[in-house]
RNA sequence: GCCCGAGUGGCGGAAUUGGUAUACGCGUUCGACUUAAAAUCGAAUGGGAAACCAUAUGGGUUCAAGUCCCAUCUCGGGCACCA
């Protein structure tokens, strides 16, 4: 007996794909292009887990749904391959991380083939390839160029476990992103990305990108946008200048406080409070950002000195408070406790005073300003394993750009990947590659020479080479271009970009890099992303993040094995549930997903054996089949009804990514066609639509039904059937249900007249009918007794 | 604390502009097939004997409310001294 064997399928198919590459992109000029990714994954050791199968199989449904429509479709496939795991693991195993990456990413690649996926292989990409990573340099090289990339002294977060610098974006509740170790603060010399400069532009266009509304609030809290002015205060012959989102209350400043890491702070206070002040400081410097979220309990230091309110003219005391922040606005703030909740509380722990005062003009005093809660992009890793910065600084320690025609600066081999004492990366340990020659041109004579230099050890944050790959994408073995000019104009901008996390940091990362790179005049466009699809996680079946240490890990490539396939894992992903909340693994939904596939294969094996219908128990088809069988070809009971219903549902469902009703739709198709019998015709429709979600499957059917895979049409004509129901209901209650024929079905009086004849509601109507509402739109009709 | 989002059967979840609540799946029960089990197929499945009552709770608007309005409770997410 012809049963279904998902796993002989999937590599018959596989193999199929292997040895055809069906999926190679190819720009053709008038052909509407579709371009859809998934945020590429880091290959871990552990290879894919459900959480990569959702997020990739989202984007296969998509690709494959556009494809079938022949629409010209790119899903290309990548690697994030930088990063403190594979560091790490070398620290520990001395396998390099070069090596640890090739094994992982030969793992994943053949993973992701064994789940079908639609991908154009020819374009996969690999961060910490020297052929990548060559022009994640040259990006850095243009930003350097114009002055935003560069070189600032300050305090910064620092992870003492990971021995590195961490931008904002990496520092959650006070603790490093990767290791969960508290973060200090220390006070270094850093690379930066001035991202502040396109603050506006990443603000004003976020509404109109169609990403989930979340991500567009979560960048916007984090741009963080306040209009208000600065004021300068005159503190003996030196100034102090706040930011104040209220200047109309100043005359209801009664003192000024600065942050602890205020920069004139130390020439400003007075001898005798010095010392108080210094080891006030000392003290807010060694507290983590732990600590200072648990306490809130307002502490400070007076400093002895005194400013002019330029709109009292009286003396006001100057405090220093760890409430004001150094990073925001200038570090300084004018206390109005009359009308600030934090000023109040720290005036009455101070006993400061507290002066109700009027509001005046906001122009008066101070000069207008917009300030950001966003910083610039702090880049600088003291890591090995990342891409390395293309400088070199001279004898006096300057910084000069490493020639472009010298890229890439490659990453040097070393023996001990650890980070040396002194804050530097374990780069700093290759003696030899450190030097370098670079071309310097005298200011003065314009002549070029040679001078010997000392490469840079930092590397570049992870978000820097995945702020770009997108682009790359388009053309990914050009050697002449990041991006070929030619192919990045067809292809991009992304169409569709589907991921479940990363919603500020990479996410605006990259929008900043398409404006600059925009402004540069190598991007034809602004945003890099139309669409985003925000999806979420899947967790163990009790509901609990999934994790090695707990035990509740479900292994994709298990629930393949075990014997359900790929088409099952996938066609349940999908059905789990909306795609923009978490889910819990349920095995046992898992079971029915491949039942339902299972019959989909029974429906087709059935209908295609010729003559009588088999007969007697059979392992999965019988007796229903027999008779839906004996139903087939019966004249009265055509299914293009169900079927074209059911195509309508399937294909406005997957526009809207309604991927688990689609998956539903298609189940309630094939429960009708058990009952009713199914033509030629709709099997091989249920194979075109099954094709984004069960690729193997639906390839089988439609090979066994000489049919290709174009997606079908609906045609409205059959939606309208020649009988209708109408509901009618008394007092808002359903009461019946009356079929009747499509022509009397928009009539009023006609509706009403067999709906008052009805017995059943008869009953209700005996004391005559006061208003009677009809709504031919919802086939409805309420009677108010 | 502030800003969003969400509360629907035993469970995951469906329900155009307000218009038949509970699609689909799981689970459960019964039946067919089988020596038996599994698998498969079929039937039933919100509560209640019924009238009726049910979409977190209490009000409101409406001929009609899961959907709109007000209040309350619970859960989830984001931000968190941003002047």
């Amino acid at each position: 007996m012809d049963r279904y064997e998902p796993l002989k399928i999937e590599a018959k198919w596989q193999e199929k794909w292997e040895a055809e590459q069906p999926y190679r992109a190819i720009e053709k000029s008038g052909m509407p292009k579709m371009m859809l990714a998934e945020m590429f994954p880091y290959p871990s050791g552990a290879g894919l887990h459900v959480g990569h199968v959702r997020n990739f199989t989202i984007v296969d449904v998509l690709t494959r749904f556009y494809e079938q429509q022949r629409m010209n479709v790119m899903r290309p496939f990548g690697y994030d391959t930088f990063g403190l795991p594979a560091e790490n693991y070398a620290i520990k195993t001395g396998v390099s991380p070069k090596a640890a990456t090739a094994t992982n990413i030969a793992n994943f690649r053949k993973q992701a083939k064994r789940l079908g996926f639609a991908i154009d292989w020819s374009r996969e990409i690999n961060t910490s390839d020297p052929e990548y990573y060559k022009w994640t340099q040259w990006c850095f090289l243009q930003l350097y160029k114009k002055g935003l990339a560069y070189q600032k002294e300050s305090y910064q977060w620092w992870c003492p476990e990971d021995q590195t610098v961490l931008a904002n974006e990496q520092v959650e509740n006070g603790k490093c992103w990767r290791c969960g170790h508290e973060v200090e603060k220390k006070k270094m010399k850093q690379w930066f990305f001035k991202i502040t400069e396109y603050a506006d532009e990443l603000l004003d266009e976020i509404d109109a990108l169609d990403w989930p509304e979340k991500i567009r609030t979560m960048q916007k809290n984090w741009i963080g946008r306040s209009a208000g002015a600065e004021i300068e205060f005159a503190v003996g012959s030196r100034k102090i200048t706040v930011f104040t989102t209220r200047p109309d209350t100043i005359l209801g400043a009664t003192f000024l406080v600065v942050a602890p890491e205020y920069a004139g702070l130390e020439y400003i206070v007075s001898d005798d409070c010095r010392d108080a002040v210094m080891k006030y400081k000392a003290d807010a410097l060694k507290k983590s950002e732990i600590e200072r979220q648990e306490n809130k309990e307002k502490t400070g230091v007076f400093t002895g000195a005194y400013a002019i309110n330029p709109a009292t003219k009286e003396k006001i005391p100057v405090w220093v408070a760890d409430y004001v922040l150094a990073g925001y606005g200038t570090g300084a703030i004018m206390a109005v406790p009359a009308y600030d909740e934090r000023d109040r509380e720290f005036a009455e722990k101070f006993d400061l005073p507290i002066v109700e005062a009027e509001l005046v003009d906001r122009d008066l005093y101070g000069t207008p300003k917009v300030t950001y809660k966003m910083r610039d992009w702090l880049i600088s890793r003291q890591r090995y394993w990342g891409c390395p910065i293309p400088i070199a600084y001279d004898k006096d320690g300057n910084p000069h750009p490493i020639p472009e025609d010298q890229l890439p600066v490659m990453i040097p081999e070393v023996d001990d990947y650890r980070p040396d004492n002194s804050g530097r990366s374990a780069l700093a340990k290759a003696k030899d590659w450190l030097k370098v020659e670079i071309p310097v041109t005298d200011p003065k004579t314009g002549e070029t020479h040679m001078e010997e230099m000392t490469r840079e050890t930092d590397t570049l944050d992870g978000y820097a080479c995945s702020s770009w790959y997108l682009w790359r994408y388009a053309s990914p073995h050009d050697t002449e271009y990041a991006w070929n000019p030619e192919a990045i104009k067809y292809w991009e901008p992304v169409d569709v970009y589907v991921g479940a996390d990363h919603a500020v940091a990479h996410l605006l990362y990259v929008r900043f890099w398409c404006k600059f790179f925009a402004d540069e005049g190598f991007l034809p466009f602004r945003e890099p992303i139309k669409k985003l699809i925000y999806h979420g996680y899947i967790n163990a079946p009790d509901g609990k993040k999934m994790s090695k240490s707990k035990g509740n890990v479900i292994d994709p490539l298990d629930v393949i094995n075990d014997g359900y396939g790929a088409d099952t894992l996938r066609t349940y992903e999908m059905f789990i549930g909306p795609v923009e909340l978490d889910a819990a693994w349920d095995p046992r939904s898992v079971g029915g997903v491949y039942r339902f596939l299972n019959r989909c294969y029974n429906l087709m094996t059935s209908a295609l054996v010729p003559g009588p219908r088999p007969s007697g128990p059979s392992p999965r088809a019988d007796g229903a089949i027999s008779r839906a069988a004996a139903l087939r070809n019966t004249p009265e009971l055509n299914t293009d009804i169900i079927r074209h219903k059911t195509i309508k549902k399937v294909t406005t469902d997957i526009h809207k990514c309604n991927f688990n009703t689609a998956v539903a739709a298609l189940m309630e198709y094939v429960n009708e066609l058990y009952k009713v019998g199914a033509t030629t015709e709709d099997l091989v429709v249920l194979a075109k639509l099954l094709k984004p979600f069960a690729p193997h499957l639906a390839s089988e059917m439609l090979e066994r039904l000489e049919a290709d895979d174009e997606w079908p049409k609906w045609d409205e004509k059959y939606l309208v059937a020649e009988n209708v129901e109408i509901v009618v209901q008394v007092n808002g209650k359903l009461r019946a249900k009356l079929n009747i024929a499509a022509d009397d079905a928009a009539d009023e009086e006609k509706v009403k007249e067999l709906a008052f004849a009805d017995e059943r509601i008869q009953k209700y109507i005996a004391d005559g009918v006061k208003k009677a509402i009809f709504v031919p739109r919802a086939k409805l009709l309420n009677l108010v007794v």
